[in-house]
DNA sequence: TCCTCTCGTCTCATAATATGGGACTAGACA
DNA sequence: TGTCTAGTCCCATATTATGAGACGAGAGGA
């Protein structure tokens, strides 16, 4: 078994070896075979495991080529990477203007990741963390990502999380966030602790993240609220429109 | 075991299960585990030997993402894909404009591999097919690919192919094209039939592929070989175009 | 038309690897 | 300092992957 610092899977490792000599240019079995140091029937198999999946694709007497899943996840990965390098100067930029504190974050199973986070000038610090997980139905980031969500869905989150509160009134306002394109944390998640969120749209339409502005209830005000909705909005839309979102 | 027509790998299966998970958005190890019904320390292996090979990062809290070997992958998938549809409409037009058959070929292992083959309207066909090797130092198609080389592995080349024939003129001939930047076949590989051919280079200037227009040796002396070299030769740079290459 | 060759497919006894329970460690927070 | 979360690691055991090689398909030459 090859060394490896952790014991790897020595048949994972095979198939992404597959990969990386078919990326090299086109390969007939025998010549993947033998370039990896493998049995015919190994890599037919893993090749063929490949091919199934999307990763490679294969035509009689052509051989082997990369295939159109390597596209779509090569696709995903710039996205991943460009949400976090497109949106740090706008949140930057949004932190500067607010004075308050900037997140962003994705839904990850029913939670909100956080991925980035921009410190605010004032004295009062925020104790999030970039890894954290919060809760979707309390948090203004959690809920600027269910927006396009139904009421359906949202009880069943509600139930989930187990949210004290009167959850009439809860959906009543969520279907307002719905409406404007943001939401709000009204301390829900945290005592003295406000915040506002938009969410960020793909190419697609989709929300795939979202942003939001937290500060000490103090500094968030019903009509300062308001007014840094319009901002927030705005900055989403700028950070989804560098991902290829467009109004229509 | 997942049921599968072939039983493939069920190791790579998760594996790429794994990266499919994470291409939907960053996840953390649990949440992982849980999605894909695996165990925690399953799970934890595959992703390292993932993270190990670059199609995964991980940081601290913030879970496991996307990593830059699939961008890498996912760019050589497009090149690849990309070559045979770039150059088709080139390859089309040049065998309208020779009346000959059209090659597009690429290096693989130690021949040439064919890509793409456009017949010409003569009687007269020529019996290559997509998928052939031939070999390298005795096809025109071949000997445009090895451009770039040097004596030394040209003559490692011949010796590897048992070539038959004159060394030393091959050499010579062989230095001639470089400078050129074209290559023929004169009936070496085959008797009666010659050949054109040009090397195809990618945004980086290296040699990728190669294009050939072969005919019978009645249709094809010196003069119009000529003149057919500048018109292989402009198809191959137009191509190459098309990939990304400049010419600096 | 038949024979030969190349390339890919498939089986299954056996060898070898992957699994997963769960203890442990690191880092962060109250 | 104690608690909690997230990731790391071990190893007895279960399970999968392996690979030798027979076979089939398709193409070309005599």
């Amino acid at each position: 078994m090859e060394a490896s610092t952790t014991g790897g899977s020595q048949t994972l490792l095979r198939g992404l070896d597959i990969l990386e000599a078919v990326g090299r240019g086109p390969l007939l079995l025998d010549a993947l075979a033998a370039e990896l140091g493998l049995t015919k029937s190994t890599t037919h198999r893993l090749a063929t495991t490949l091919v199934e999946r999307g990763y490679l694709s294969s035509a009689p007497r052509a051989g082997y080529r990369l295939g159109p899943r390597l596209l779509d996840l090569g696709s995903r990965a710039q996205r991943q990477i460009d949400l976090i390098q497109v949106a740090r100067p706008h949140l930057e930029a949004l932190a500067t203007l607010s004075g308050d504190t900037v997140h962003l974050g994705v839904r990850s199973d029913d939670s909100a990741l956080y991925l980035d986070k921009i410190p605010g000038n004032r004295r009062i610090e925020i104790s999030s963390r970039v890894g954290d997980r919060h809760a979707l139905t309390t948090t203004g980031l959690g809920k600027a990502l269910l927006l396009d969500g139904d009421a359906r869905s949202w009880k069943a989150l509600l139930a989930a999380e187990g949210a004290k509160g009167d959850r009439t009134a809860w959906l009543e306002r969520m279907r307002g966030y719905a409406d404007a394109g943001h939401a709000f944390d009204l301390e829900e998640n945290e005592d003295r602790i406000r915040c506002v969120a938009a969410p960020i749209r793909d190419a697609s339409g989709a929300i795939t993240a979202a942003i939001s502005v937290s500060s000490a209830a103090q500094y968030m005000k019903d009509d300062r609220m308001a007014a840094l909705a319009a901002d927030v909005r705005r900055t989403a839309a700028t950070i989804g429109a560098g991902l290829g979102w467009h109004v229509d």
